[in-house]
DNA sequence: CTGAAAGCGCTAACAG
DNA sequence: CTGTTAGCGCTTTCAG
C-alpha cells in the first residue's frame, strides 16, 4: 500500500530495525547510514504508521478530555489551556463531549478504553467510586477539572470561599437583603457557592432568608446554569412582597437573565439593585457586570500539567490544587 | 499484563478467532459458544484494545477536526455540530486547535498522518495545493467548512450573499453613507462579505467612498476578527469630517467593538447611526444587535455528514454546499 | 554499529 | 461452526 519501513529499509540497504532505530533518534547508529536512511525516508515521503506504533509502544501519544457539552464559555475556556499546555508537548486532543451531564459516564468508559489514551481529563463531574474503580483497572490516569475525589489528581476553584467573596462584597457595598440565584442543587460547585453566601451572611449577622434563594429549575443538561433559569428567577424574586436589593447569582449567565429581567422591570444597577455573578464569561465584561472570577485556562492548563507529571511518575500521590477566585469589581455593584 | 482475547480464549476453550468473531458479532457462530465468550469476556472485564484493533483493521474509528483557535464563537459551534453528528456514529474526535492561523499547516499534517484518523475536517483554513496533495497522498479523507477547493468536499455560508444582504438592509432603511469594517484582508469570507457590500451598493447607485472602509489591523492570530479592531476602526470612522450614518461589520465581534465606541461617544443605535454584524453570536442577542446569521452548527453537522458518507464511497465527485446566510432584525437597525 | 526475530493485540482469509 | 496461520507496521531485545 503506502510506504512503511521495509521500504526504506530495502531501499537503503539496511533492516528494519536500523530504519527504527534512526527514525527514533537512537545514538548508536553510524552518520553515514543515518544520513542514507534519512534521505530515502523523505525522498519516499515515508510517514510512520501512528496506530502500528503505538501498538509496538503500548502507548498512543493521545489524552483525553470529557466535558459535559461544548456550549458553555468554561468549558472552552479549559479545554483551550488544555490545548495550549499540549501543544508543547507530544501528545494530540481526543475530545468527548456529552449532550447531557448524564451521558458523561459513558464518555469516560469509552476515553478510558484501553490503548485509546495515555491519560484522561474529566471536567465538572462528580465521578463515581464505580467510575474510579474503572479508571485504575484500565490503569489511565486521570485528573480532575472542577471536582473532586481523593484518590485522583485534581484542580478546581475554591467555590465555597467565591460564594463568601461575592456575598460578602455586597454586604460592604451596604446591601442587605442579598438574593441567591442558585443553579441546580445536584450541582457540587453551586452547592459550595451557597455555602459561602450563608457564611458570609452569618458572619455579618444577617439572618438567612429562604424566600430570597431561588433554586433554577430542575434541566437535565445545564444544571440550571442558564440565562433562563436566571430570567425566571429574578422575576419570582421581584415579585416578593419584600424583593431583595442585591443579587448573588451563582454563574455570569444566570446573572445575565436577572439583568434582562431588571431592564423589564425598568429597574437599574446598581441604584435598584446590585448584581453580583460567578465565572467571569466574556459577555460580563461587555456589560460590566461584577463578578468572581475563576481561572478556568489555567485550571484546564494545570491538569495537563498535572497529567504529564503522572504519566512520568505513575506512583506519585495524588495532588489536589485549588485556586483562589478573585472578585472582579464592575458596575452592577458600584 | 491486561486481558486479551487469548485469556478469553483460554478460559473459555476456543479459539482466538473465535472469540474475536463473537466480539464482532460474526453471524456464523454457535449461540453457545458465543454465550460462554461473551460470559467469560465481561467476567474477566475485557476491553479490546483499540490501537491493536486500529492496526489490524487497518482503520482508526477516529475523525479529526482541524480549526485555527478554539477562541472564538464561530468555531465553538461548528464543533458542536461536529460532535453532535458524530454521537451518533461510531467515531471519536481528535481536536486540533492552533495559536495562530500559521500554525494551522503544521496541525493538517499531524491530523493526516497515516494511522491517526480516517477523516479530516478542515475549518476556515485557505488550504494550499500543497496540502490538498499531502491529503490525497496520505488517502485521507476530508471536507472542508468554511473553505474551499474544487478537489474536495466543503460547506460554508454565502458570504458573498451574507453582504450583500446585510448592506441593502441598511440601504432600505434610508442609510447612505454606509460605512464597512472589514477583516484583515487575507481572510477569504472577509474579502466575500465586502464583495457583497459593493454590490448592493452599487445595485442601489450608491458610489463606493474608500474612506468608508477600514480594515483591521494585521493580527497575526485573529485575522482582525476581534472587537478591539472593530472599536479602533469605528473611532477612525467617527473621526472623520462625514462619518457614515450605518456600519456594516464583517463580524459581531467587531461590531460590538463599534458599539462600544458609540456609546463612549455618546451616540446611539440606530438614531445615530446603524450597525449591522455578522455571525449571530450569542451576546448579539442580548445586545440588540441585527446581524446576518451563518448556521455554523449545521455547517459543523453537515461536514460529518459528507466525511461520513465519502468514508463509505471514495470514489463519489467533490461536493460543495453553500448556506444561505439569514438576516437577523434587531435593534441596532430598526 | 547492525541484523534477525519475537512480539504488541487483534483481524481475516483459508482450511477443515 | 471453528481453528490455524499469516499478517497490520513498528519496536526492541539479543546476538554478532
Amino acid at each position: 500500500m503506502s510506504v512503511t519501513i521495509y521500504d526504506i529499509a530495502d531501499r537503503a540497504g539496511v533492516s528494519i530495525a536500523t530504519v527504527s532505530r534512526v527514525l527514533n533518534r537512537h545514538p548508536r547508529v553510524s552518520q553515514k547510514t543515518r544520513e542514507r536512511v534519512f534521505a530515502v525516508a523523505d525522498e519516499l515521503g515515508y510517514q510512520p504508521h501512528v496506530s502500528a506504533r503505538s501498538l509496538a509502544r503500548q502507548n498512543t501519544q493521545l489524552v483525553a478530555a470529557v466535558v459535559p457539552m461544548m456550549t458553555s464559555y468554561f468549558f472552552m475556556e479549559v479545554i483551550r489551556g488544555i490545548q495550549d499546555r499540549l501543544a508543547s508537548s507530544e501528545y494530540d486532543l481526543l475530545v468527548y463531549a456529552s449532550r447531557s451531564m448524564e451521558a458523561v459516564g459513558d464518555q469516560i468508559g469509552r476515553a478510558a478504553q484501553k490503548g485509546r489514551a495515555d491519560g484522561v481529563l474529566i471536567c465538572s463531574t462528580p465521578i463515581t467510586e464505580a467510575q474510579v474503580r474503572h479508571l485504575s483497572a484500565a490503569d489511565v490516569p486521570s485528573v480532575l477539572v472542577d471536582a473532586f475525589h481523593v484518590g485522583l489528581d485534581s484542580v478546581s476553584v475554591d467555590n465555597c470561599r467565591g460564594g463568601y467573596v461575592a456575598t460578602k462584597h455586597l454586604i460592604s457595598q451596604g446591601y442587605h437583603r442579598i438574593g441567591l440565584i442558585m443553579a441546580n442543587p445536584h450541582s457540587v460547585p453551586a452547592r459550595d457557592r451557597r455555602e459561602g453566601y450563608e457564611a458570609a451572611l452569618a458572619e455579618a449577622g444577617i439572618d438567612l432568608n429562604p424566600a430570597l434563594i431561588r433554586a433554577s429549575a430542575d434541566d437535565q443538561t445545564m444544571h440550571g446554569y442558564t440565562r433562563e433559569a436566571g430570567y425566571v428567577a429574578m422575576n419570582e424574586l421581584l415579585a416578593l412582597p419584600e424583593p431583595p436589593d442585591a443579587i448573588f447569582a451563582a454563574s455570569d449567565v444566570q446573572a445575565l437573565g436577572a439583568l434582562k429581567a431588571l431592564r423589564q422591570a425598568d429597574l437599574h444597577t446598581p441604584d435598584d439593585l446590585a448584581v453580583c455573578g460567578f465565572d467571569d464569561i466574556r459577555t460580563s465584561a461587555y456589560v460590566g457586570l461584577t463578578t468572581v472570577r475563576q481561572p478556568m485556562y489555567e485550571m484546564g492548563k494545570l491538569a495537563v500539567e498535572k497529567l504529564l507529571r503522572r504519566l512520568e511518575q505513575p506512583s506519585l500521590p495524588p495532588s489536589h490544587t485549588s485556586f483562589a477566585p478573585r472578585l472582579i469589581e464592575r458596575e452592577t455593584t458600584a
